[in-house]
DNA sequence: AGTGCGATTGACT
DNA sequence: GTCAATCGCACTA
């Protein structure tokens, strides 16, 4: 397997759909006591400045003051009482935006993914925001982790293989700003979510 | 102090 | 295809 190298912040770029666009294809990686988890990102949706459908429409608060974060930090969430999610931290510092990590595709840790998640099935370990975070170990105890430096926690990598057809469609499951093209996926991945959701 | 709901998922008809 | 689970948080009062 290729060496997992940490992306450096200055690689992600500053624009909230374009980092969305760009985070496809590429690693994320949790380095827990029990294990690493990792995966390739092959889902994605950009939630901009000033974006109605975003969590950071309403202001700075304590629950999404991650999104406030100079870019390449986690926001983690909890939604519906029982799920969380994560977002990778876009724009500058005090600009809340976010680019959401809808799916992965596992690379590493796949065993402990599946003792995580309960299932055997490759395709129901990472595919939707709430199954891959469960795989991951993803919790708000790592909200505001800064996902570019070394030894984290949860960190992003560079790209294990070659990308496919990137595809782009309306957001899943919002009702604000629907028309909006901001999700970004692999065309074809087995791993991508939103079956469900989207006809298309 | 009470209310309503959400960037989802899994179980079931 | 439909629907309940389950709770933190923003908002009203």
């Amino acid at each position: 397997m290729k060496p997992l190298r940490l992306l450096a912040r200055r690689d992600l770029p500053a624009d909230t759909a374009t980092l969305a666009r760009w985070l496809v294809g590429k690693t994320l990686v949790r380095d827990s006591s029990e294990g690493r988890t990792a995966g390739t990102i092959v889902e994605t949706e950009a939630y901009v400045p000033g974006d109605a459908a975003g969590h950071a429409f309403i202001g700075r608060t304590a629950r999404n003051d991650s999104l406030f974060l100079r870019r390449g930090h986690a926001y983690v969430y909890f939604i519906y009482g029982m799920h969380y999610a994560i977002n990778v931290s876009a724009e500058h510092a005090g600009v809340g935006a976010g680019a959401l990590i809808r799916a992965l595709e596992p690379i590493e840790g796949v065993e402990l993914m599946r003792a995580r998640r309960g299932t055997q099935r490759l395709t129901d370990l990472t595919r939707g925001p709430g199954r891959l975070a469960q795989a991951m170990a993803i919790d708000r105890a790592l909200d505001g982790v800064d996902l570019c430096v070394r030894g984290s926690p949860l960190w992003l990598g560079h790209a294990l293989r070659d990308t496919g057809e990137l595809a782009t469609s309306v957001r899943i499951g919002i009702t604000k700003e629907a028309a909006r093209p901001l999700r970004f996926y692999e065309r074809g991945n087995p791993h991508v979510s939103g079956a469900r959701a989207l006809r298309t």
